[in-house]
DNA sequence: ACATTGACTAATT
DNA sequence: TAATTAGCCAATG
């Protein structure tokens, strides 16, 4: 994938403010979005968000990112609670997940409490 | 060009 | 709730 790619993607996960959090798939639809308003063609899904994830390594807030099940991956998955639990993420009670329903975060596009009809 | 793989997801069971 | 299965998109061999 483009730097480009990777640009847009690690822009979006430092925006996701503490606490709270977006799934791969989430992430990847968003980044379709701002390409395609840049003009070029969607591309990516939540597997080259994933890619993107690894090659950033550190340096982000990765564990803002998590699959549409609210777990990290198994190699993070303990560095994760812990930053969860620092951040005050709002957590299932086996505490191995976050409350999706709870913490996950869209981008200020307009968060209009009924107006589902646009687009 | 084909097969495999991966920080994934959605639908079944 | 957890395990299976089949899609998915792009990178790699």
């Amino acid at each position: 994938m483009d730097d480009d790619y990777l640009e847009i993607v690690l822009d979006l996960v430092e925006r996701i403010p503490s606490g709270r959090a977006m799934t791969y798939g989430l992430v990847a639809e968003v980044v379709s979005e701002e390409l395609v308003a840049a003009g070029g063609p969607a591309r990516g899904g939540p597997r080259q968000v994933g890619h993107v994830m690894a090659r950033a390594g550190g340096g982000i807030p990765w564990w803002r990112v998590v699959n549409v099940t609210g777990r990290a991956p198994a190699h993070l998955r303990t560095s994760a609670i812990a930053h969860w639990l620092a951040e005050g993420t709002p957590r299932t009670a086996s505490g191995e997940r976050i409350a999706l329903r709870q913490a996950i975060w869209f981008p200020p596009q307009d968060h209009p409490h009924d107006a589902p009809a646009a687009r």
